[in-house]
DNA sequence: ATGTTTAAATACCTTACGGTATCTTTACTT
DNA sequence: AAGTAAAGATACCGTAAGGTATTTAAACAT
C-alpha cells in the first residue's frame, strides 16, 4: 500500500502544478498538503524544506517541458515539421496543457527574477535550452539551404520565443485564443519568408 | 511638516515599486514600513487594506505607463514617430525604467491571471489599453494610406505587444538588452514591410 | 492660547506560515 | 512471528503576517 517514490512523485506533481499557478512564494504547504491528501510529515520526509521543494518542482517542469519538445522535435524529420512541432506545443498551452497554469519559464522568471537566485538560475536555465534547440533547428537548416543564408538567426531566436511567450501571457489574461493564435500565425508566415 | 496627501503618495508609489519588483502576494506591509518609514497606522490610516493597497497601486502603474506612452504619443505627429515612440517606451523598461521591476502589465498578469480576479481585471483593463492605443495607431495609418491596406490590424497589435512584452520577460531573465534589443530591431523590419 | 480634528505611532491581537520532534504504522528482513 | 528500519501522521513551536484599538502629536480654527 505504501510506495514511497510514488508519493515524492505526487508531492511533486502537486506541487509544481501549485507553484505554476499560484506561484512559488504564494503556494504555501497546507495549499499542498490539501491538494496531494498528505500530511507536512510526509513532504518533510523527502524534502529537506520548502525551498527545496520549489527548485525540485520547477527542475521537474522544466524537465517536463524539455522532454516533451525534445520527443516531438526527434519525431519531426525536417525543418518544416520541426517548427510546426515548436508552434503546437506552444499553442497546446491552452488546448491541453502539460501542466497547469501556462509556461513555467515564464511564471518562475517573473517571479523569481529580482528576488529568487537559485530560481532565476533555473529559469535562466530554462530559457537556455529552450533558445539552444530553436537556434539548433535554424542552424541546421541553413546549413541544409532550406532557409535564407542571411537569416539573423539570434534574432530569430528571440522573436520567436519573446512572441510566443507574450502571446501566452495576453492569452491567459484574456481567457481565450486570440492572442497566441493570431502570434503563431504571424510566425508561420515569417517562416514562410525565411524558406527558401 | 505633515502633508497627507504627500504621505499616501510615498506609500503608492513606494509600495507599488515593491508589488512591481517582488510581487503583490510577496510584498509584506513591513516591507512597505521598511521602504517608507513609516510605520502601519499610516498605512492604514490611507488604506482599507492590503488588497485595497494593491489595487491602487497596480491602478497608479497602469496610470503612469498610459500617461507616459500617451503623453509622447501626442508629441510625435506621424505614423513613423508613433512607433517609435513604442518602442523607445519599451526599450526604456531597462535602461531608464519609470518604475522598478519591469512591465507592471505582464507582471501583474502573470501573478493574479489564476488566483486574483481583482488584480486580474485591472491588469485585462491596461492590457485593453494598451491594445487600443496601438490598434489607433495603425488603423490611423491605414487611412491615411501610410500603411498596406490589407495589413491585419488585430493580428499586429497581438504579435507587437507580444514580442515586446516576451522581450522584457527575457531581458530581465538575462540581465542585459540582447532580447528586447533584437525584438525591437525585428519589429522595426516587420513595420518597415508594412509601410507603403 | 485652547480646543478640536485628524495624521501617524505604538502596542497588541489572531491567524497562518514554515519547520521540528515525536509517535504510529507499514513493509521488509531474518 | 518478531524485530527493525523507514514512511507518514500528529502535535507542537516560534515567527511573521495582516489587521485593530488606542495613544500621541501635529495642524488648524476660534
Amino acid at each position: 500500500m505504501r510506495n514511497p517514490e510514488q508519493t515524492k512523485a505526487t508531492i511533486l506533481k502537486e506541487s509544481a502544478n501549485l507553484f505554476n499557478t499560484k506561484g512559488y512564494k504564494a503556494t504555501s504547504l497546507s495549499d499542498i498538503t490539501q491538494a496531494t491528501g498528505l500530511t507536512k510529515g510526509a513532504i518533510y520526509k523527502h524534502f529537506n524544506n520548502k525551498e527545496d521543494l520549489e527548485q525540485q518542482a520547477l527542475r521537474s517542469l522544466g524537465r517536463t517541458m524539455l522532454d516533451l519538445l525534445g520527443k516531438e522535435m526527434k519525431l519531426a524529420k525536417n525543418y518544416e515539421s520541426k517548427m510546426e512541432v515548436v508552434f503546437t506545443f506552444f499553442e497546446n498551452y491552452l488546448l491541453n496543457p502539460p501542466y497547469q497554469g501556462g509556461c513555467p519559464l515564464m511564471n518562475s522568471a517573473v517571479e523569481s527574477d529580482d528576488t529568487n537566485p537559485v530560481l532565476r538560475q533555473q529559469s535562466f536555465g530554462m530559457l537556455v535550452n529552450l533558445k539552444s534547440s530553436l537556434r539548433r533547428i535554424f542552424e541546421n537548416a541553413k546549413r541544409r539551404n532550406q532557409i535564407k543564408s542571411d537569416t539573423d538567426i539570434e534574432q530569430m531566436v528571440y522573436v520567436f520565443i519573446a512572441t510566443l511567450e507574450g502571446g501566452i501571457m495576453m492569452s491567459k489574461l484574456e481567457r481565450n485564443n486570440d492572442a497566441i493564435s493570431n502570434c503563431i500565425a504571424y510566425l508561420k508566415e515569417i517562416n514562410k519568408g525565411l524558406m527558401i
